[in-house]
DNA sequence: TACTAATAATTGGAATTATCAATTTTATTT
DNA sequence: AAATAAAATTGATAATTCCAATTATTAGTA
């Protein structure tokens, strides 16, 4: 069956609320032929008489007044699609998987989280903390729309936006000689029993290859399960560890027993960024939370700065 | 604000069902080309993706889903509207208002009016009895749709479809010499005291008319309101006087006091028609209506020439 | 890595359609 | 009868839609 054009329609109900085929056309700023024509296809379409031209105007059929009616009415609905459809295209609207590897997500979700959900009610944010390569086998999956990852990363078919340098520190046991050194430098971990995160962390291979080390020999097989068993480790005197500072200035290794160390020159072991499929419709709405994270972290350096 | 086209959101609808590009344009009956475009504007439209184009077709973003629910709905609505205005203009649907002469509506209404409400059920039948000039006017405002009258009438502007002949009958008192006089012509009523009607109804001038009767003198003074009174004074030995077959045929002269005699050669004394507005949409009903009214006839002929 | 298959985007031109200005028709009013 | 007002008609033009052919991209496969 064939069906009306919506701008038939509106001809129609310019038509009715005028009842002038003329004045109808300049409401609907097209000339009365163009008006004319549209109700003449209308009313073929129909089948139907629809308005009776006298010389005085034009008046609705009773049909003309039924189509009057729901014209309306289905006008009314497609105005309201277009204000539905854009709105649910605004940032932030419906539903957001977002995901970030474990050394990361307690440093930054929390924070973004608690503004996202108070600027956009209308979103629902869903949060998957995973090792890397699965975070970016979701994202070309679409089963996540944005993760937060350490780079450098390789990975073909998706964009990244970086965030911050997040440079590495020492950790150390307190009392350890090298927590009382001046002028901290990589050199100074040669001999050290360096304690790392388990296979599969990409921060572990980041610290691995910064440091130039090699791992092989028994005590490197001591791997920790996450970056707070990690700090534990040191603080019981098991070795000395790199942790990134976005951890150590979040309160990741606050206690008397761990003693916090920077290099003279920063070590950058690794960069934190916001990854996205490429050409993913959510791209900008990727960009937009990183901006919102280097925001976090801006405020974060002031009130360093102000204490 | 822009809307969409309802072909637009077709093919939105089209590509969420098969979610592909190609599968979709062709479910339209479009090209692939054609289609992809439809969709960039609605894309463009709304300022949304409404869909991920992939290696393998192609899959609805939260916004696409949203539009298409919604596309849908519209979709049906769009339908919905079609029937209901295609229906709202079927033969006799909604309100429809018929007229018919005091000389006529008592033998041609009750008929058709019950035919009608049982073979219309969504017909809302509103009757008027006036005189014919008034009914004229009606037609012309259009409160009025179709009006029965009696014929010849001139009326500019308004259509009629010539329905059946009424020829004329004396009515005389029971006992009357005209009663029993062999071959009846007109020039018989000459002399007589005719009753007629009183002055506006149309029935009158027709016998005026047709009897070439010069009305003037005391005695043709007495006119009856309707029909029912003149034969009514007829039986009272007042006069004698000419009646529509059409209302002797429907008992109104059933009685001892009243002959009816036809004449010789059949006085044509008016013919009945159904009348509506040049141009009317409902000219159609109208006809249909004139055919009804001649069906009965033909169905009282027959059960006439069968007893 | 190159090749193939599948799919969507792009392009350019032809056919269709929509639109308008001018005119005509029709009915009404003066 | 002339003037007025409104809708229909007409014919030329402008806009658009639509398609065929091509290109680009991605994924799967040898």
């Amino acid at each position: 069956m064939n069906i009306p054009t919506l701008r038939q329609l509106q001809f129609l109900v310019a038509l009715g609320e005028t009842g002038s085929f003329s004045r109808a056309a300049e409401a609907c700023h097209v000339t009365q032929p163009t008006l004319s024509a549209g109700i003449k296809e209308l009313e073929d379409l129909f089948g139907v008489s629809l308005a009776e031209r006298e010389s005085r105007g034009a008046t609705l059929t009773h049909a003309g007044e039924i189509a009057v009616a729901r014209a309306s009415a289905l006008l009314a609905d497609a105005h309201a699609l277009v204000q539905a459809v854009t709105s649910a295209g605004a940032l932030f609207s419906g539903p957001f998987h977002l995901g970030a590897i474990p050394t990361i997500a307690p440093f930054v979700l929390p924070q973004i989280v608690g503004q996202l959900t108070r600027r956009y009610p209308d979103l629902k944010l869903y949060l998957t903390e995973d090792r890397t390569h699965r975070l970016i086998d979701q994202l070309r999956a679409r089963t996540l729309d944005a993760a937060f990852i350490a780079l450098p990363w390789e990975a073909p078919g998706i964009e990244v936006m970086t965030l911050f340098d997040d440079e590495f520190l020492l950790a150390a046991p307190a009392g350890h000689p090298l927590s009382r050194k001046n002028g901290l430098s990589p050199e100074d971990l040669q001999g050290e029993d360096l304690l790392l995160l388990e296979d599969g962390h990409c921060l572990r291979d980041h610290a691995v290859s910064i440091c130039r080390l090699k791992t092989g020999g028994g005590r490197e097989q001591v791997a920790a399960t996450s970056l707070g068993t990690l700090v534990n480790m040191v603080a019981g005197g098991l070795g000395v560890s790199l942790i990134p500072r976005l951890a150590a200035d979040n309160g990741l290794a606050l206690g008397p027993d761990v003693a916090i160390r920077s290099f003279v020159t920063p070590i950058i072991g690794r960069q934190v960024g916001i990854a996205w499929k490429s050409g993913s419709p959510r791209e900008a709405e990727a960009r937009t939370l990183g901006e919102l994270v280097r925001q976090q972290l801006r405020a974060q350096i002031n009130a360093a700065s102000i204490t």
